[in-house]
DNA sequence: GTGAAAGCGCTAACAG
DNA sequence: CTGTTAGCGCTTTCAC
């Protein structure tokens, strides 16, 4: 460090003192004895700058320790560099999945999130998607299982890159991105009858508002369907109350009712957990008794004892095609399909056997 | 509308019609016919304005569907209302229940939050710290599992509330919450030995960069080697290769080696999910044969055949603590102590019986 | 009670 | 290559 250099940070630490430490490109331009536009410039690589000049610049950048301040950047770009998420719960672990898969593309790409949260209610659903727009998020990824019908004004006026990650529903006007549930369905019933099994329930639950199947419960119902059509076999379809564990552990109760069941497929994999529960609790042994099958394979299906056979959804992955289709739309590159449709894949772990 | 409202509507959907969308505080004034200023003043409800001028205001500003930038908000006050967390790994089931108590209480106070991982990678922590500080967040939390020495220098240079979360150590540096760990294994053991155990092996695990115990395992390792001397029953200590299920699976393997231990304490719950699947998978009946215990109390603990007997840390809490003080830091109010504790609970389950 | 004007920290023409 | 200038959209003195 020369000593003009050590001077003038002398005189810095001096001028800053006092008040707000945090320093500005101002403060570098003054130091560095340059205009800001030069030191704009050095920061953002955006025109050529003399060697020398960009030298003395870093250096007194490094010095008092600068950075830039985003949100000024943003005012004036236009840029936030902010995507924002709305999920139902970061507490579900496939929500935290895909969230992972957001998270981790969005940071390759320098975009950061911002994550809201909903509990699955409408009105909060519509104030996060108002209050990202103020805070000029570039993009909005909403994770949702619920009808909500003010969405279509609400994107409208908002009016950026979305992608409608809606759990009941396939819908043509948004985004969105899941995996073929009428031939998951269909694959894994496929699979049952296979090991030899001729009388599978299937449980699912219908929507509590609308009091019946939604769009995508209804393409998985399909897929059974067809399966079991296809043998001859009966279709014994089963609606829970919901769809967590516990409405898994009740129905399950009833479901064993028929005697000949040899097998349940459920609609998700908490219902599969709390079916497999209740039968531990009751002495039935699962799977020689009776085979499970689950729906989306979170990370509990493969911990329990016995291991669940289930639907691998890749949850990250849809994240992370999410995420990707919106910053491509950011970027202005050309986006065609609106309805990307993932690989799933057929779980075979231990809570289904081969029937003797 | 009266016809002059009306017409200005026009006007304005004419000027805006072919640019961007977007409405600013100008185009309300101009359609409302008043100054800029007189605009922010209702928006913001800062000083008086006379309730004729305020309707008009409002109307026009409902009518357009104005809705302020807080980009440029935020550049003026220097309040960003954004807090950054940093964790781990949003997959990790605590963390993400930390990251929904931290995210429920900020919206409360009309807080955002912007999330970033690490994975547990040191440069990744401290280039999330800077990022967070260049878009000018309020208040930092880290949620951290590893050894970073630059987080002195990085915390001092960003100079604003942060609480710091790490898993591995209790420092006075920073604010933190956490439960009391010494107690809470001493009484998880006082209870296994409240069933008759007297050949309690307690599993933990060294932190691989150190080869040695942090901070917080040597605090529980602690509270269950007292439980044990008071009854002067053998310490019977194992450290496995990590704290995840499969180091906890394989662990168990040399454990039961021993022919004569009769219940297994571990240092988290993923370690003794892990045991407890080995025991399954090699025929080993828990908990008759021999119980298990854990420590944390994650979703899965329930969940699991047999319930888990653990150590319920509040998670939720934890994160709901962490950014009240933040929050509390932020609007002026004194905090006083910088290490917070909350309570524990012993969750007893079935995972965990009398010996006979 | 209201408006004019300055400025938050930065980028981006525009000259030179 | 570098500096000057005009804003980005908003809040906030300071006059009136």
């Amino acid at each position: 460090m020369r000593f003009d250099e050590y001077n003038y940070f002398n005189i810095y630490l001096i001028y800053k003192g006092g008040e707000n430490m945090t320093s500005t490109i101002k403060d570098v331009a003054r130091l560095a004895g340059v205009s800001i536009s030069t030191v704009s410039r050095v920061i953002n690589n955006s025109k050529p700058v003399s060697p020398e000049i960009r030298q003395k610049v870093m250096k007194v950048i490094e010095e008092i320790n600068y950075k830039p301040n985003e949100i000024a950047r943003s005012l004036v770009t236009k840029k936030s560099s902010l995507i924002g998420i709305i999920v139902t719960d970061i507490g579900n672990s496939y929500v935290a999945e895909m969230v992972r898969g957001i998270e981790e593309i969005a940071k390759m790409y320098n975009y950061d999130i911002i994550l809201c949260s909903t509990y699955s209610d409408k009105e909060t659903e519509c104030k996060n998607i108002q209050l990202l727009k103020r805070k000029q998020v570039e993009g909005i990824i909403l994770i949702s299982d619920i009808i909500n019908d003010r969405i279509d004004e609400l994107i409208k006026e908002y009016d950026n890159p979305f992608v409608y990650l809606n759990r009941l529903y396939h819908q043509t006007k948004y985004s969105t991105v899941s995996i073929d549930n009428y031939n998951a369905a269909y694959e894994m019933t496929k699979y049952l009858i296979s090991l030899g099994h001729m009388n599978i329930a299937y449980l699912t639950a219908k929507e509590k508002q609308l009091k019946e199947l939604t769009t995508i419960e209804t393409e998985k119902l399909e897929g059974y369907k067809k399966a079991v059509r296809e043998e001859l076999y009966e279709e014994i379809i089963h609606f829970s109350k919901g769809k967590n564990i516990k409405s898994g552990y009740n129905a399950a109760n009833e479901i064993i009712a028929r005697d000949n069941i040899t097998a349940i497929f459920t609609s998700c994999d908490d219902l599969a957990i709390g079916a497999i529960n209740y039968l531990y609790d009751n002495n039935i042994n699962v799977p020689h008794q009776i085979s499970v099958a689950g729906y989306g394979d979170i990370g509990t299906a493969s911990i329990l004892r016995p291991k669940l056979t289930t639907i691998d959804e890749p949850f990250y992955d849809i994240g992370a095609v999410a995420i990707r289709r919106i910053i491509k739309e950011l970027k202005g590159e050309k986006v065609d399909f609106d309805e990307i449709t993932l690989p799933f894949r057929i779980q075979r772990r231990s809570s289904c056997v081969e029937i003797k």
